[in-house]
RNA sequence: GCGAUUGUAGCUCAGUUGGUUAGAGCACCGGUUUGUGGUACCGGGGGUCGUGGGUUCGAACCCCAUCAGUCGCCCCA
C-alpha cells in the first residue's frame, strides 16, 4: 500500500455513495433555502485574519489553535475560513449591501479547522448555512430556525433530532449574569475541573456545558440565565418561543446551551442527534447583533446557523441513487460510428447512457451489467444491414428487434 | 494540544506459545462460450505484514520511535 500517497491528515476524497449523500444534503438545503427566499452567497475560502480573530474571540480555541493560517507572497496574513458567518457579514459590509437590508443569504462550501480528526470531524469539512442580516425582530430567529428544521425534515432526519434552545441575552444581561456566575463558581473553585478553572478566566459560560461530572454536579445550584435577563431580553426570547409554537416546531429549553463565539447574543440553538457520539450537534447557530461592529462595520443585527454536511450525510444512510442507465454495445467499426451518434442523441435528451470503447461483446455486456443498465442496445453488422438494433432487457434477458429509426423514441420513454 | 486503541491483498478479515515459499471471502483478470451479462465450474495476477530502528539463530507476532485511522477530552458543524 502506497502510504506516501494518502490525502493530508483530516482530509478525504468523496466519491460514490458517500459523495452522493453529501450532494443530496447540499441540493436539498439549496432547494429549501430558495423557498425561504435566501440567495446564494459565495465568499472566498480564505480571508484576512482580522475577519475571524476578533469576531470569534481572541481567546477562543478556533482562533488560538484551530486556524489554518499562512503568509501570502505579498506578506498578507490570511486564513482558510473556519466558519462562514464572519465571511458573509464581511461581504455585506465590503459590497455596501448594508444599504440593501434585509439580506437573506444561503451558502455551502468547505471550511477548515486544524484540529484532531475523529468521526464527523475533519480538517476540511463542508458546511451549509443561512444568514438573515438586518432585522432585530424575534420573527427573524424563527424564520431561520424554521428553515433549518425544514431542510432536516426533507432529508427525513427530524425523527432523531432535538432542537435545543437557549438565550444568551443582550450585552447588559450577559454581563450581569457572567458576574454572578463567576462569583458562584469562584466560591466552588476547589470542586471545578482543571478545564473549567481555565474557562473561569477565559469564558465562564462555557462551564455550563462541561462534560465533567464534578462540574455538572455544581450546575443545579448555579444561577440561571433566564433569571438574569432584562425585560428586553426576556421579551425577545419569549417571542421566539411563541413563534416556534405557532409553527408547531418542537424545541427544548436548555440552560446549558452556550455558543463558543463572542459575537453571539440572545437566541442560541443547536439541533442535536444521539446517533453520532460526541459529534452530536448537527446544526448550530444564533443571533449575532454585535458582529458587524466587531468587523468595523455599522451596527447591524443578524441571525443564522451553520450545519455540518459530513455529519448530516452520515445520518442519511442511503442517498437516492442515479437512475439506471441504458448501455450501448456496438460491434464493428461501422457500428461504432452509428452508435456514437445514437449515444450523443440519447444523452441530449437527458437519457443516462453508458458505452464502452473497447472489448468484445462479452466484455461489454459484463460492463453493462456492472453499471446496472436497465436495457442494452446491441448493434452489429447484421443489425446495421437490416436497419435494426437489438434491445436487451437486462433483468429478464429478453431481446427484441427495434428499427433504427424508432430507437431514440423507444429508449427515451 | 492531551488520553485510549488499532494498522496483514483494492475491500472485510484469519494467521495458533516468535519457526520453513503469509491465507480466506469479496472484487479484479482469463477460460468453459472467438455475437450475449447477471448463476455455476476451472485457472490467474496482486502483500517491502503502515514506516524506521532494536532484541533473536529466526519477527506479521516481542521492545522503542514515527506516521496514519478510530474513539474520547478540549473545542466545535
Amino acid at each position: 500500500m502506497a502510504k506516501q500517497l494518502q490525502p493530508v491528515k483530516g482530509t478525504r476524497d468523496l466519491y460514490g455513495s458517500e459523495g452522493r449523500a453529501q450532494r443530496h444534503v447540499v441540493d436539498t438545503a439549496d432547494a429549501v433555502s430558495r423557498a425561504y427566499a435566501y440567495d446564494r452567497m459565495e465568499t472566498p475560502i480564505f480571508e484576512q485574519v482580522e475577519v475571524f480573530n476578533r469576531p470569534l474571540g481572541e481567546s477562543s480555541d478556533v482562533v488560538t489553535k484551530e486556524m489554518f493560517d499562512f503568509q501570502t507572497k505579498g506578506g498578507d496574513h490570511v486564513v482558510l475560513r473556519p466558519e462562514n458567518t464572519a465571511g458573509v457579514v464581511r461581504s455585506v459590509i465590503s459590497n455596501g449591501l448594508t444599504h440593501d437590508l434585509p439580506g437573506r443569504y444561503f451558502y455551502a462550501g468547505p471550511m477548515f479547522r486544524y484540529e484532531r480528526p475523529q468521526a464527523g470531524r475533519y480538517r476540511q469539512f463542508t458546511q451549509i448555512g443561512v444568514e438573515l442580516i438586518g432585522p432585530e425582530q424575534p420573527s427573524a430567529d424563527v424564520d431561520v430556525i424554521a428553515c433549518g428544521w425544514q431542510i432536516l425534515a426533507e432529508l427525513g432526519l427530524t425523527d432523531h433530532i432535538t432542537v435545543h434552545l437557549n438565550t444568551l441575552g443582550d450585552t447588559e444581561s450577559r454581563n450581569a449574569y457572567r458576574t454572578e456566575l463567576v462569583a458562584y463558581f469562584s466560591d466552588h473553585r476547589n470542586r471545578l475541573s482543571e478545564d473549567s478553572l481555565a474557562r473561569l478566566e477565559k469564558n465562564p459560560l462555557r462551564i455550563l456545558d462541561s462534560k465533567d461530572e464534578g462540574d455538572r454536579a455544581l450546575l443545579p445550584a448555579a444561577p440561571k440565565f433566564v433569571e438574569h435577563l432584562n425585560v428586553l431580553s426576556q421579551d425577545h426570547y419569549g417571542m421566539v418561543k411563541t413563534g416556534l409554537d405557532n409553527l408547531g416546531l418542537p424545541y427544548r429549553h436548555d440552560d446549558t446551551l452556550v455558543r463558543g463565539f463572542d459575537y453571539y447574543c440572545h437566541t442560541a440553538f443547536e439541533f442535536i442527534t444521539e446517533q453520532l457520539g460526541a459529534q452530536g450537534t448537527v446544526l448550530g447557530g444564533g443571533r449575532y447583533d454585535g458582529l458587524s461592529k466587531l468587523l468595523g462595520g455599522p451596527q447591524m443585527a443578524g441571525v443564522g446557523w451553520a450545519a455540518g454536511v459530513d455529519r448530516l450525510a452520515m445520518l442519511l444512510g442511503e442517498a437516492p441513487g442515479e437512475p439506471a442507465p441504458v448501455a450501448v454495445v456496438p460491434l464493428g467499426e461501422q457500428a461504432e460510428v452509428v452508435a456514437q451518434k445514437l449515444v450523443f442523441e440519447l444523452r441530449a435528451r437527458g437519457v443516462r447512457v453508458d458505452m464502452n470503447y473497447s472489448g468484445n461483446m462479452k466484455k461489454r455486456l459484463t460492463r453493462a451489467n456492472k453499471v446496472g443498465a436497465r436495457q442494452t442496445v446491441i448493434l452489429g453488422e447484421d443489425e446495421l444491414n437490416a436497419g435494426i438494433a437489438l434491445v436487451r432487457d437486462m433483468d429478464g434477458g429478453e431481446q427484441r428487434e427495434v428499427p433504427l429509426a424508432r430507437l431514440i423514441e423507444e429508449l427515451s420513454a
